[in-house]
DNA sequence: CTAAAATAGGATAAAAATATCCGAATTAAA
DNA sequence: TTTAATTCGGATATTTTTATCCTATTTTAG
C-alpha cells in the first residue's frame, strides 16, 4: 500500500510526536530503534519531512527532532504521505490509468472509488495527535 | 497502491475475458495495444497468470491467450492481485508492522481496517465477467 | 575558544521493480 | 513435412527503491 519509506515517515512522526508532548527532542538513532527501522535511511526520511513542515529538527549538541505541541493536532496523515509518496496513492486510478472519472472510467473505478475516497477520508481526517496519544496510553505499538 | 505489473495484469485480463466473450484469442502484441502497456514486460504477466490459472495460453499459429467462457465470471480481481502482488496489500498492516492485530494494534489500526477490508471485499467479491462487459458495452476503458 | 554532540547532505551500494531482447519450443495450416 | 505464427523462458539492461557510509556543518556546554 505505502512505501517502505512512507511507513517509516508515518511511524516516525507518531513517535516524535509522543516524545513531543513529553518534552524530549529524540535522535534518529532512538527513533530507528523505537520504530524499528533502519538508522541511515529513517534520518533521510526525516529530513524530507522537515522540508515539508511536518517535524521540525534543532540543530548541534542536544539537538534532535521535535514538533510543536501546538502543530500535533493539525498535522493529518495525508500530509505526511504527500510529503514522501506523493497523492497518487489516495486520488490515482486504480489501474493506473491517467485519465479515469466519471466520464472516461476504468472498469474498476465506481467500485474503487469507494475505497480509494476511505483512504483519503482516513489520511485527511486523522491527525498525529489522536494517534500519539493511543501510543502514549500503550494501547498501540509502531514495532514488531 | 497496486504495482505496475499488477495494474498490467488486471487490465489485460479484463481484455483478455472480453474477447473470449467474443470467441477471439489475443496476442501479447494485441494486448499491449490495447491497454498501453509494454509488451514484453506484459508477456512476462501473462505467463504468471497462466502458471497461476487465471488464463489460459494456446500456443503455436493460430494461438494466443483466451479464458474458458464459463470461468470467466468465477475469477475474482483478489486472484490476479495474489499471483501478482500477494495479498500484503489486502491483508497486512498499513504501517508495516508483521504483528498488527486488536490485541497488537499499530495506532492506525481501526481506521485502517475498515479502508483494507473495504478493499479486500472490492477483491474478493469484483468478477473479470462484470469488469469485461462494462468494457464490451463501452462504459468503461483500459487506456489513456 | 574548544570540544563534544547533533543534524545535513553527498557518494555509493544493494535489492527490487520495470523493461527489453533473442533464441527455443510448439502448433496449425498449406 | 515444411513453413509461418505463436508462446515460453533465459539473459540482460535500466530505473527506482531501499539502505549504508562518511564528511561537513551547526550548536551548546564548559
Amino acid at each position: 500500500m505505502f512505501s517502505k519509506a512512507c511507513e517509516y515517515g508515518i511511524r516516525a512522526s507518531i513517535f516524535i510526536a509522543k516524545n513531543s508532548f513529553e518534552g524530549r527532542r529524540v535522535s534518529p538513532k532512538e527513533i530507528s530503534e523505537k520504530i524499528n527501522s533502519p538508522q541511515a535511511f529513517t534520518a533521510k526520511i526525516l529530513q524530507a519531512l522537515v522540508k515539508n513542515n511536518v517535524i521540525k529538527s534543532v540543530k548541534g549538541a542536544y539537538g534532535g527532532f521535535e514538533i510543536d505541541k501546538e502543530k500535533i493536532a493539525k498535522i493529518k496523515l495525508a500530509q505526511i504521505v504527500n510529503a514522501i509518496d506523493g497523492d497518487n496513492i489516495y486520488k490515482g486510478c486504480g489501474l493506473g490509468l491517467d485519465k479515469c472519472d466519471e466520464n472516461h472510467p476504468c472498469p474498476m473505478h465506481d467500485k474503487f472509488k469507494v475505497v480509494r475516497d476511505g483512504l483519503r477520508d482516513l489520511l485527511e481526517d486523522t491527525n498525529l495527535e489522536e494517534l500519539a496519544l493511543d501510543l502514549k496510553k500503550g494501547s498501540a505499538f509502531l514495532k514488531i
